[in-house]
DNA sequence: GAAATACTTGACTAAACGTTCCAGAAATAA
DNA sequence: TTATTTCTGGAACGTTTAGTCAAGTATTTC
């Protein structure tokens, strides 16, 4: 089959570990010898892998954003009341100090990037769009399962939702207390039902 | 008075320029050169007037957020529905590319520096703290002048809106479409009233 | 064994970074 | 005039940055 020596490391779990320091660290303040230190592998490995920092991060975004995708379609496919999946979505994606869950990668690139890197802004565009229609098909569900209120406008009411996600998704990464984040849920989700 | 050659530059003109780069590119982004550049001062004037650039920094996202309160409390002062005054308020703190109204430094230094560094944390949270207390005192106007619905908590409310003010600058920095972000604004007013 | 791929390590490059120092000219108040 | 402050601009500092090259070793398939 294939000659020569195997890698020794896993190529997605040293990936997950370059988006964690990116997550916590942001990109332009992450420099190469503490992605190392993180990942544990070579230097030339790296760069053999994934080539250089900015095809490392693209490498690690992308993979965050289907990871955060898989689990979104996950939870909103559940069987039962699509409602109550998507409160159970907001609720497992607000941030919790106690599980050291404090922010989002998609987020806290959206604001590093802007629309300054073509793809990477492609990237988080197409990210938010799928996640609203994501949530505007489970609000579609809901609403012909009678369990919406009818005056509500699914489509829009997804978008808002992505909106209140990435929200809350700041006021943890900026260490808003827990009370705040609290708030901000609860009334979110009264208005949903 | 004071001896010796006067400055030829207005400190809070330069500091708006500053203000400016940084929103645009962010903290790490922005070197000094690029700074120079667009505050048109010397170098060495820079360094005499507002030390290095971290304290420069400091001094640009100061005075953007307290310009951003006074704003919002000259909206939310106005005569009239406080409801009113809170839509207008919303409107104009929204993303609008034909303005190029793009992006919100609290947004950005929030997701740059999370609570990495406690001074800037501390800065941002305060921001936000005294965002929702004036808005929760708009609502409690509103709920005294019984323009709002009975059930609602204005606490919880005032908050809520900061969330959402805060999704929507992020909408606005990746770039997503005027539609979305229309969404959005129109789904959040809807559930005002 | 031969060929191919990967790992480790150190040396190295080249550029960019923030920052300081300095010398000379300019502008103000005493 | 003198003292004081600012402006301009070049030179330089030391550090850090991302990235490359190369030599030697290890591990696999053929």
């Amino acid at each position: 089959m294939v000659r020569g020596r195997p890698k020794s490391f896993d190529t997605d779990e040293v990936l997950d570990r370059a988006m964690e320091v990116f997550r916590a660290r942001g990109y332009e303040a992450t420099c190469m010898p503490t992605l190392l230190e993180h990942m544990g592998i070579g230097r030339q490995s790296l760069y053999d892998t994934f080539g250089d920092k900015e095809h490392l991060f693209k490498a690690a975004l992308k993979r965050y954003l289907d990871k955060f995708y898989l689990k979104l379609m996950e939870i909103l496919d559940r069987p039962g009341s699509k409602l109550d999946n998507i409160e159970n979505l907001l609720r497992y994606m607000s941030p919790n100090y106690d599980q050291g869950k404090t922010s989002c990668l998609a987020v806290n690139a959206s604001a590093e990037f802007g629309s300054e890197d073509p793809e990477i802004a492609d990237f988080l565009k197409r990210h938010y769009d799928r996640m609203a229609i994501a949530l505007e098909n489970a609000l579609e569900s809901a609403r012909q399962a009678g369990e919406l209120k009818p005056d509500i406008n699914p489509g829009a009411m997804g978008r808002w939702l992505v909106n209140n996600m990435n929200g809350l998704a700041l006021m943890g990464r900026v260490g808003m207390p827990q009370s705040f984040i609290n708030d901000v849920l609860t009334h979110t989700l009264s208005t949903l039902k």
